[in-house]
DNA sequence: ATTATACCCGACTAAATAAGTCGTAATTAG
DNA sequence: CTAATTACGACTTATTTAGTCGGGTATAAT
């Protein structure tokens, strides 16, 4: 349907709540998940994953947290949607190759023209705008 | 995960396909699902559904099918998805007013920006360019 | 050391959505 | 009348998304 998932709005959520921050100051995923009422397991998950992708920064063990890792300018909406969701794409012969189903498809080239101008507007995008 | 429905890539196909015929003749939703190998049932619903919105005209009968309606060039690409998949938007504060469970919200504008572009791309492409 | 707080991670379950099927009409050419 | 075709709603199945759970590791404070 187009949309985003819950995940990624949690994820841009609490990059937001981060963003508010000063650099040095950790917070807890517990924190954020209470503020926004966001289940917390799956908050806590899903900032473990910005973590491994190098989104933010992870400070363990009691009084641990979470801040922003520097460069959010340099990191574009696309790519985060597709480290959370997968392939930003409106169709799957847009990612792979061929859909073996279809050989006969006629739709593909203007589809793939569509397909890139909206992928431009989330490459256009970086999170350091998403944050104001 | 920003992807089109199978229905509305089915869709789009038979559109092509009927854009290929002359303005008279008729076309089976049997012929259809045959030719790109789509459910037939599937298809024939999908068609029936772009009937009752007056993107395609149909002969009921023997001999009967389905033709392209005049004016194509008038339905952009976001009303004809939405007729099929519901609201085009990234979030679903982009069509109610309010996500009562969070209104805490953070990131509304900024998203609400990042929609408005987004669909503005489906908005400025009509199906008669997607029939190229 | 022990405890409390927090991150880490994979496996699992549940809910929602999308995809596809089925049965039964209604319409019309031959 | 029969065969071909559209019309439509209810149903089932598959896939994806959302959320939960259990057990582990790290670290500060007592």
């Amino acid at each position: 349907m187009l949309k985003l998932s819950r995940k990624t709005e949690y994820a841009l959520m609490a990059l937001r709540h981060l963003h508010g921050k000063t650099t040095e100051q950790l917070t807890s995923s517990k924190e954020i998940a209470e503020t926004y009422r966001i289940p917390g397991e799956l908050l806590a998950k899903t900032l473990q994953q910005l973590a491994r992708e190098g989104i933010v920064e992870t400070v363990q063990g009691s009084h641990g947290g979470y801040r922003l890792k520097a460069g959010l300018e340099k990191v574009c909406l696309a790519d985060f949607i597709e480290l959370l969701e997968g392939p930003v794409a409106l169709t799957d012969c847009s990612i792979d190759k061929d859909c073996d189903q279809l050989g006969t498809c006629t739709i593909r080239t203007p589809i793939h023209r569509i397909n890139d101008t909206m992928k431009n507007v989330f490459n256009n995008v970086t999170l350091a705008e998403v944050m104001q």
